[in-house]
DNA sequence: GAGTTTGAAACT
DNA sequence: CAGTTTCAAACTC
């Protein structure tokens, strides 16, 4: 195992990892707030909270509720208020309110406009199970008066019990994807456990509670979840919690795009924070009544993104009292005192690429386990791709970062093997944390990338040998502290993971992964498959998921469009010169040289993000973003210092992204304004040209056609007489389009300004084409005609 | 494709 | 913070 050096961790960007403080009040579980109570700040404000780029329906059993879902995310939160004995958690739907306040922080995450009907994370009552409708929420709390029975409630057909917990379900995404919870093991009066329960959530689907032979920590039988795509989250039955310093459970679960996805579960973070001085513990309803105010002067670190929606950050834990907490994209539990858990699943593509795949995907459910239970707390994750890498898809990120945190407090944290798996999820590679306090943000990888990696991996081999291959292969860069203490709670890292002990924070460590590093991992893992199962992947391993998905080309958008590959070659790709570091991509199939932003070379990598950062906070922030009220929409951050170019030429950062300046420009002799004559003039340029390209090429297709056209015409003359000569073909449909094209051509030249000697000899030269397509087309059918 | 221009980034 | 240098993209020929 690598260990960066602490030198060079703390080189590490604290803007990345360290979290801010939170303030947080230890409430009772049982203090649930009212359904309409104040909304949890959503995305980056928030420390735990996973973006999915997923959709997810939740709907109620009777009541299927398709969320609309604004943001995709989906999170788990299970708090354990008390040492209480009984296990059960109540799931009351209940719809909440749609706030404006998380609209903010979505957008400035996804780098995307969000409805502001997003609603904030929705508290529920006890015994109600909340859904948001906006934010796709489902918040189960544990209630008191709803301990007397466990399982679902005939009448609401929602109940999930759980003592002393709490179960927060946040999820926006797509339908379809059930989540298994496995109630507590509950002691029957004879004193005999009975079988654990399972609570069946299907998202978009039913919800159902099956009993489930099998020990609460055992993975779930496989025959109970095949033919769905499950999450199971196990909750034992915690005992010998202290009231007074309850332990809560913050499971987040992501789900990334894509039906089938899942199957090619993503690594899985998972982190747990004991109680401490500076952490104290929060109930969900103080972290639902925890305003967007307070959280959003905490936000978690960013990673250096040149556009929020690319930033894909996980925060997690605050060590210090002082110590701040941010968090980019997730709404907050983070509860000082909280186990935090944080398991990403790539789930699917969408249903429409999920076709060929679907059938893998029943074979491979992906099943997560979690086991809080005892006073351990110990946790057993099914690992997936990447076990200990976990994933945490945000629609465009680019970075990922991973941070482990231990608590001061916290006991020994030990990593091991879980026990065996029975499920399907054989592949799913237990990782059990013994009451290590410890959070990780887990590396998250671009929607996109992730999607075409699990589609490549779906329609090749099964998603057990994804995973099983994945873990030896994975990767992770993890600033932890003390090494000592993270490494011998993680000794089932794999090869090659690097932890580092953040700076100044004593015990927190992070790392910070580029998407496209995940992305490489991927794909070296399914290299190491493909030469285990005979797949061979593609040649080219850095892809950017921008391939079709099992033959459906992924719509491509401004995020995944194919960037330029830049051509650096003094500043080793580490400096913003470069376009793909600044945009925090690895260098892909670029001409640069001496190229030091790759996997061969993280630690300076890192050392330059740390560098750029310490220098310019804001260095991978989005240059582009809104204006003040009343001006543009979109104006440059900074403004532009353009002396000569006179803001008109693509060297203005401005005119590049086709904005106009701003009052903020220092700009000499600037041109790019709304009421410039050249500026106009260059954009009635550049419309037209744009115009004439696609006349141009309409004619030039049109002429494709007639001539098409005219060749199936004339082929029944062609075979009686030997063929026809070429002028034969240029019929009345054949000159219309040549024409066209001449004129088309005559139009071109004569807006670009070219002599009239120019032009006509242009236009004559088009006139040849035109010419040679007939001959060509008259030769071809005089050809086919011999043929036949 | 080579050379020039340009302005952001980096440096002092 | 301002001036200078470095750098790579944009542009020109």
């Amino acid at each position: 195992m690598d260990v960066v050096s602490p030198e060079l961790n703390n080189l590490l960007p604290d803007e990345i990892m360290d979290t801010e403080a939170i303030v947080v009040e230890e409430v009772p579980a049982s203090a649930a707030q009212p359904c309409d109570a104040a909304p949890v700040p959503m995305e980056t404000d928030a420390p735990v909270v996973v973006v999915m780029p997923q959709n997810v329906e939740l709907c109620s059993p009777s009541t299927p509720t398709p969320i609309a879902s604004a943001a995709s995310q989906l999170s788990l939160v299970v708090s354990s208020a008390s040492s209480s004995s009984s296990s059960g958690l109540t799931f009351k739907p209940i719809f909440a309110t749609a706030t404006a306040t998380s609209t903010r922080t979505t957008a400035s995450l996804t780098g995307t406009s969000v409805p502001t009907t997003t609603a904030g994370l929705q508290k529920l009552s006890a015994g109600s199970f909340a859904i948001s409708a906006a934010n796709h929420q489902i918040i189960l709390n544990k209630v008191a008066e709803a301990t007397k029975t466990s399982g679902v409630s005939p009448s609401t057909g929602q109940v999930i019990k759980q003592d002393g917990q709490k179960l927060l379900v946040t999820t926006i995404g797509k339908s379809g994807q059930p989540i298994v919870l496995q109630l507590p093991q509950k002691t029957s009066a004879d004193g005999m456990a009975s079988a654990p329960q399972y609570k069946v959530v299907t998202i978009g689907g039913r919800t159902e509670l099956k009993p489930v032979v099998g020990s609460p920590g055992s993975p779930l039988p496989v025959s109970t979840l095949q033919a769905q795509q499950l999450k199971t989250l196990q909750i034992a039955k915690k005992t010998q919690v202290s009231a007074a310093a309850p332990i809560k459970y913050i499971i987040t679960k992501t789900v990334s795009k894509g039906l089938t996805s899942q199957t090619t579960v993503s690594p899985v973070i998972a982190g747990r924070v004991l109680n401490s001085p500076v952490m104290s513990p929060i109930t969900l309803s103080e972290s639902l009544n925890t305003s967007l105010q307070n959280l959003s002067s905490k936000k978690i670190a960013i990673s250096p993104l040149k556009s929020p929606s690319k930033l894909t950050v996980v925060s997690v834990a605050s060590q210090t009292p002082n110590a701040t907490q941010k968090s980019m994209g997730v709404p907050v539990n983070m509860a000082l005192g909280q186990q935090i858990l944080t398991v990403h699943q790539p789930t699917s593509v969408s249903p429409s690429k999920v076709v060929s795949s679907q059938s893998t995907a029943q074979t491979m459910k992906p099943v997560q386990t979690v086991t809080m239970g005892s006073s351990q707390f110990k946790h057993i994750i099914p690992l997936a791709t990447q076990p200990n890498v976990q994933q945490i898809q945000v629609p465009g990120s680019r970075f990922h970062y991973v941070r482990l945190v231990t608590s001061t407090t916290a006991n020994t944290a030990t990593m091991q093997t879980g026990g065996p798996t029975t499920s399907t999820m054989q592949t799913a590679k237990p990782m059990v944390v013994n009451t290590g306090t410890v959070r990780m943000s887990v590396p998250i990888a671009p929607a996109q990338t992730m999607k075409q990696v699990v589609a490549k991996s779906l329609t090749t081999t099964t998603t057990a040998q994804v995973m099983t291959n994945a873990q030896t292969q994975q990767r992770l860069i993890m600033p932890a502290t003390p090494l000592p203490q993270i490494q011998s709670n993680f000794t089932n890292l794999p090869p090659g993971t690097v932890l580092a002990p953040a700076p100044g924070t004593g015990n927190v460590g992070y790392a910070v992964v580029p998407a496209q590093y995940v992305t490489q991992l991927q794909q070296s893992s399914l290299v190491t498959m493909a030469s285990s199962s005979g797949f061979n992947p593609p040649s080219g391993v850095q892809t950017q998921a921008r391939l079709p998905v099992n033959g459906l080309s992924t719509a491509p958008d401004s995020s995944t469009r194919p960037r330029k590959p830049c051509n650096c070659t003094k500043s080793q790709c580490l400096k913003l010169y470069c376009d793909c570091f600044a945009n925090g991509e690895f260098c892909n199939n670029c001409n640069c040289n001496n190229c030091f932003n790759n996997l061969e070379h993280e630690t300076e990598r890192l050392k330059a993000i740390k560098t750029c950062l310490d220098r310019n906070p804001g260095a991978f922030k989005p240059k582009i973003g809104k204006g003040k009220q009343g001006e543009s929409d979109r104006r440059h951050s900074k403004g532009c210092n353009c002396k000569r170019s006179g803001c008109l030429k693509n060297y203005c950062e401005c005119y590049e992204a086709k904005i106009m300046c701003s009052s903020i420009c220092k700009c000499v002799g600037c041109k790019n304004f709304e009421e410039s004559p050249e500026r106009k003039t260059l954009m009635h340029l550049a419309d037209a040209a744009e115009v004439r390209v696609q006349q141009q090429t309409a004619a030039k297709t049109k002429l494709s056609s007639q001539i098409s056209d005219l060749l199936m015409r004339t082929t029944p003359v062609s075979t009686s007489g030997g063929g026809r000569l070429p002028y034969t073909f240029v019929t009345k449909e054949v000159v219309e389009a040549t024409c066209e094209c001449l004129l088309d051509q005559a139009r071109q030249t004569e807006l670009s300004g070219q002599p009239q000697a120019l032009a006509e000899r242009l236009v004559l030269e088009e006139f040849g084409h035109c010419l040679m397509r007939i001959i060509s087309s008259a030769g071809k059918a005089k050809s086919d005609c011999i043929n036949c």
